[in-house]
DNA sequence: CGGAATGTTGAGACTAGTCAACCATAGTGG
DNA sequence: CCACTATGGTTGACTAGTCTCAACATTCCG
């Protein structure tokens, strides 16, 4: 199950290596966001690929109506702003205090027409997120409430760069888990409560997760999931009857 | 209102130009495929890229328990099989009688280092794939069985080839439609009739929609899209219109 | 014509949404 | 140091929209 989105290919040179190689004043680049400062908004013309160096970002849409959907959430070494029109369709902003190496689409290009390891690392963002996008449209199309913050939180525990990868500290708050999820505030807070009372996890603060049975969570997570792991050897049938249990 | 896929950039060559240039027998590449034939599966290697050539393909993923999604409908031009994994995590399948061309990925990727046209081509593709997941998750998160069916038929009719953009014959059944909205086929169908009831379009054979009011279909697909649109110039109202009559 | 596959309609159940009240926490200023 | 307020989060009661299950209708095709 491939959560990870800045994934790590052995022997490869990491991205932000690549991009340091390719722009010589790659620090002058890094530029710092507060919490809740846009990067791009919706419309803004598409100038620069972006680079997380720090903290953590969101993608957004919204609708005339107030309805909100995030996208996605970027974390330290993914890549963004991938958009193919001259004006962007999603409103990128800092979820905490962070900070991102701006990138200009025009030298990039460049670079990439010079240098076969960058095309392909921006080739496999682009690639990499479209099969992230995958998981994340099945979800909110065919599962429930449950399976949902199950995926989320187990997503976060397989990227998490902490010490403790069952000990989550939430960067972003109940709205955006729902406006990720498809879900509201109500229903995400609730189904913490239940995963609580489950034993599932413990919420010392609000922010702060500690998830107690990963399995749970990850049979939860995976039960809409992941034809393809019926075949594996095992238990698989069993699982499953337990899962729903 | 970017619905298309298979873009068309004034004076760039077509992207089936540009493959049959860098591939010399690009026309024994070209595979037709029967309605319901699989292109490749789930956990398949991923050893190709493919272009539509005539027909129409699917995308989906299956799960354990039976629950299906659809990714995404393919059309001429567009192209498919941009995972960066190993093996694939979609199935591709025909919805009808179709063609694909088979691109070996180790020569695309050579000729991409090689053209920078084939590789912004290919870039493209996935940036643009992107672009319409946004929209299509936007959708089945946060929109009503009314919005999620109006938005599609806007979409078949904004991509129809046939000679009047108002008048579709749907390649695909019911339950493709279900599983690419997020909804099930009942769901679908009274959303169906309902639309015939109220004068939004004509439903002479299953398979055959006449729209009869695009504007009102188009504001029900938009209700939920678009925020900047409202604040955006003039041309922008207009253009929307028209990309849906 | 007969049978299978596909699509429609209806009744009732259930999940998640809505609206509203309440609780917790962190600042802020007297 | 303690109200006071603002923000974020939780809980409860009720509602609505979609799903489920079942029957029926239509279309397709041998």
């Amino acid at each position: 199950m491939a959560y990870a989105f800045n994934h790590n290919i052995e022997g490869a040179p990491q991205i932000g290596e690549l991009f340091a190689e390719s722009f010589p004043h790659f620090d002058g680049l890094i530029v710092p966001f507060e919490a809740g400062q846009e990067v791009v908004g919706e419309g803004d013309p598409t100038e620069s690929y972006y680079l997380v160096m720090r903290g953590m970002f969101r993608a957004v849409k919204f609708t005339r109506d107030g309805r909100r959907q995030v996208f996605a959430f970027y974390m330290p070494r993914d890549i963004c702003g991938l958009e193919p029109d001259a004006a962007h369709k999603l409103t990128i902003e800092a979820v905490d205090s962070a900070a991102m190496a701006v990138l200009p689409r025009h030298a990039c290009r460049m670079r990439m027409n010079d240098d076969p390891r960058l095309n392909a690392a921006l080739f496999e963002g682009a690639t990499r997120a479209l099969t992230l996008s995958i998981d994340h449209m099945m979800m909110i199309g065919r599962s429930s409430a449950e399976e949902r913050l199950a995926w989320f939180l187990s997503m976060l525990s397989s990227r998490s760069a902490g010490p403790d990868p069952l000990v989550l500290d939430l960067a972003m708050q109940r709205q955006d888990i729902a406006d990720y999820l498809g879900l509201t505030i109500e229903t995400v807070s609730r189904t913490f409560t239940l995963f609580r009372d489950r034993g599932f996890l413990k919420l010392p603060r609000k922010r702060r997760v500690e998830i107690v049975r990963p399995d749970s969570l990850a049979r939860l997570a995976a039960a809409d999931r992941d034809a393809a792991v019926a075949s594996r050897p095992a238990a698989d049938a069993a699982e499953l009857a337990v899962a729903v249990a």
